[in-house]
DNA sequence: TATTTTTGCTTTAAATAATAAAGTAAAAGT
DNA sequence: ACTTTTACTTTATTATTTAAAGCAAAAATA
């Protein structure tokens, strides 16, 4: 789980810490669709590994990206809830949607649609993040 | 160098294409550091293989986010360029290096820092992409 | 003209990482 | 007490990355 900078850049840091291939997609989960639990998690589209949601999340937790409890109903179950530093991740996600929508349909056409009456992208991202943050303010009660 | 999409996920998608350890940090060095030979993506501080320069080269070429070609003067030396298409991920650069100046540090003290005496995204992304079409329009003439 | 260097690769072998599958332990449910 | 669920860990297989060497065409140098 040891990771290591590449270089003292600044765009290929963020890459080393969560550019890898399912952290983005763990954080879209979370924050899209309000998956919070490892079931939940695993259950993606995309098919992750056990253990690979395992480390990955053991990491994000580490980097403070989301945090890691449990409710006092079910000593069980962990539940996942991304921190400001995950929440502020969603206008780099927004600019993957946007670009995406834009140039990658091409080389898949199957692909979902982005659907947004408003492109307002600050708004958007606004909205993203307030319904998110009400999201955890319900589970955490 | 045949690519799979994971899902119909328009983020994991576009992950698929560009979300690999190389293509954004090629795309960074065009788009910022002006670079457009092989040599110059090569010498990067990150270290890239020639093998995986190449096949990067050579994907990102098939997916028109860059195009290569020859100057009348040197008939060896290819020139990389980037389309609209790669021009128009400069807002998704830019929110990397907005969340990595914010975040990463605390894990990499001695990461460069992003100076801009401006906050306003949208002006800050459209200067650079309209330095690096004055830098294209420079090298093609 | 011959030799050397540069460029943009390709090939190969070794190291590293990801995946699939099975296993495990603690808690919860029946 | 027994079974299921959750959140992992372990292991073997497969895939990818890296480092290193090699190569051919073009350009520069002698």
């Amino acid at each position: 789980m040891e990771k290591k900078f590449r270089s003292s850049c600044i765009i290929a840091s963020a890459l080393d810490l969560i550019g890898d291939k399912w952290s983005l997609l763990i954080i879209r989960d979370m924050l899209m669709h309000k998956k919070k639990t490892f079931k939940e998690l695993l259950a993606s589209e995309e098919g992750v590994a056990t253990n690979l949601l395992s480390g990955r999340l053991k990491l994000l937790e580490s980097l403070e990206v989301l945090t890691k409890r449990k409710l006092p109903e079910n000593k069980k179950e962990n539940i996942y809830l991304l921190t400001k530093k995950g929440i502020d991740l969603a206008p780099l996600i927004l600019e993957i949607v946007l670009w995406s929508d834009q140039y990658v349909r091409a080389y898949h056409p199957g692909m979902n649609r982005f659907e947004a009456g408003v492109i307002n992208k600050i708004e958007l991202v606004e909205n993203v993040q307030q319904e998110y943050k009400v999201f955890v303010g319900e589970v955490i009660g």
